[in-house]
DNA sequence: TACAAATTTGTAATCGTTACAAATATGGAA
DNA sequence: TTCCATATTTGTAACGATTACAAATTTGTA
């Protein structure tokens, strides 16, 4: 059970109510959410939560590399708790992702004009 | 060099100018680039030229197969002319996209969970 | 030429997100 | 504990990308 209070200090970010669930749930709904979709699971606890206390929150935490955004979906950013870095893979049909945790071995490392994947 | 009214025929489309200029434009720059990006590339030759039409002819091209949609940026879609299968590598610092030609054998018909990489 | 159908256009609406300022809560000094 | 400066949260309005919709224009064909 991770202590999210601390998480949050260690980050350099002040542990609020709103903040440590905000977190909480991400870590523990490994769902790929969209900012909305956390705001209408926390609100029912929350009945004061404002959308833009998730968006700021959201925001901090992605600066701080806490969380990782994925534009995988058309007009929506989805957030996801930061582990190792690992694949997503997303079926164009069913709209589903997928985390892939296998390694892929030809892209580790791979230079592309100047950049590299790590 | 592309007939694009051929082009848009074949897929059954009524080749219009505003959509021949739109598909032109996407096969001659391949810049991946928005819906507003095309229609300011577009306005100065067409001043009449209007965003819904934009919008209409890519969501038609799309559908038909001609385009194809890249979700890689927060909240905005990219197009492409739709040529081979390729690999889109985008840089998360420069926000870059590039068109990764080389094939990669260890995802080629990879199956993840029912679906099947092509 | 005339007209029905297709296409284009402009405006308003929608949705995700951000800006901003007021209200509230917090933590430390006196 | 009380007070106050600061941080956090909140609500509303604004914004940008996209879509809905209906009117205006163009097209193809009889």
């Amino acid at each position: 059970m991770i202590d999210f209070k601390e998480l949050l200090k260690e980050h350099g970010i002040a542990p609020s109510l709103q903040r440590i669930k905000i977190l909480e749930f991400l870590e523990k709904n490994r769902i790929h959410p969209t900012a909305d979709m956390i705001y209408k699971a926390l609100v029912r606890g929350i009945p004061t939560l404002s959308k833009t206390t998730v968006y700021n929150t959201l925001k901090a935490l992605t600066e701080k590399g806490v969380l990782v955004t994925l534009s995988l979906f058309e007009n929506e950013v989805r957030y996801e708790f930061n582990t190792e870095p690992h694949i997503h893979f997303k079926c164009i049909k069913c709209g589903r992702i997928y985390d892939i945790s296998e390694s892929f071995e030809c892209l580790k490392n791979k230079e592309i004009e100047g950049h590299k994947v790590l």
